[in-house]
DNA sequence: CCCGCTCTGGACTTGCGGGTCCATTTTATG
DNA sequence: CATAAAATGGACCCGCAAGTCCAGAGCGGG
């Protein structure tokens, strides 16, 4: 999918990599992305300046992209016990919770928000990761609404993937007020109130006019 | 609040500050305030270096600052004549509307976001200007949501406050995807999602545990 | 009309950070 | 063990952009 101009990598190869990746990944986490130098991921990582074209000749911007996308995995397999099998509502608590304690733990520090922020916009390439990213995860929410409706636990009428969107949109945008000022409690207050929707219902998740 | 060093300005000193900061935020708008550079800002506005430090003796930081807070009254200013009188279910709607149809229309170019995610975490005093407009906006919503509350158009034991939050997420995260991936699907699923919720008075908007 | 202020222009300095290069060591393979 | 390819170290280059400086223009009040 990425390349073939690469030359093929030794196992020791592959670990440098994985260092290069992984330690970047971190600096970003703490410094942002526009604020971390090639240098700082050097010393982190033990590197030299030459190792890190080595395996991303396409220099800071090819680094950054591998790293979103380690990033957009990791997100998604952090709520993967739950995400996976959102067939009730202690269900859907749980991944409630597990989303709000991480982001808690973590703070600031949103690896993905990061990414999708300061990145996302720029570069195409990055532009669909994140789509994919969000188009995944809404799909994972969306199959649990659905099965909540088969099972009659949710309102047959309500638009499960306008409702999946909702969620996400929640999640992102109580994650981005959550960075910018530390209040945890918008995330809280976001999630809740959209998971109420599901529960009690609420007739139409339906667009009026347009 | 802000000065005690500056040299008092005359009525042409103030002109050319104005026109600063108002090229530096279109600047940034299209560009990002990290790829925005004081060059660019020189040459859009027709000033010289020289004068950008005039005025803003603390550089590129000050002025970026200087540019979120515009930016901020901006916010407030362009819903402000539905926010301030959010007392019926259309004049809800219109807000809602006219949230969709504004960041329809600068598609990307989300000035406070752009700010809020570039600037926002780096900076306190960045961070405390984002703090406080979105206070600002959760205050104006929940004054709205009390007043249908009080007219009986709203369930009673809605918490004004927690949805007002909510709300405040819904649109942020909407914008978030928006500036990520182009799609508004998801702005406008989380306002509805949420404003559904306002109307059917979906029970409690309340935490359960923590 | 003159003194001092703000205002302006733009050349210059400086540091930082991305990217290049080559010499050297290590690993894979026959 | 020989040889080629990959892995590594680190010095170096270069451009960009923030910030400095000073010389001069314009204006305002006494």
């Amino acid at each position: 999918m990425h390349d073939g101009t690469a030359p093929r990598l030794t196992p020791k190869g592959m670990a440098t990599r994985r260092r290069i990746v992984e330690g970047a990944a971190e600096e970003i986490r703490e410094r942002g992305a526009a604020g971390t130098t090639l240098d700082d991921i050097r010393a982190r990582t033990g590197t030299s300046k030459s190792q890190i074209f080595h395996y991303f000749p396409g220099g800071k911007e090819e680094l950054l992209l591998a790293v979103a996308g380690r990033e957009a995995e990791r997100v998604l397999e952090d709520q993967e016990p739950h995400l996976g099998d959102l067939t009730t509502w202690a269900a859907w608590q749980a991944w409630r919770d597990a989303v709000v304690r991480r982001y808690e733990q973590q703070g600031v520090n949103c690896p993905l928000g990061v990414l999708i922020t300061e990145l996302g916009r720029t570069t195409p390439a990055a532009q669909a990761l994140t789509g994919q990213l969000i188009s995944q995860w809404q799909s994972a929410l969306r199959t649990g609404i659905r099965h909540m409706q088969d099972s009659g636990e949710v309102d047959r009428r309500l638009d499960a993937d306008r409702t999946a969107a909702a969620l996400v949109a929640a999640v992102q945008g109580g994650v981005t007020i959550l960075m910018s000022t530390g209040a945890i409690g918008h995330l809280e207050a976001a999630l809740d109130t959209t998971l109420t929707l599901l529960r009690t219902g609420g007739v139409p998740a339906v667009r009026p006019g347009t």
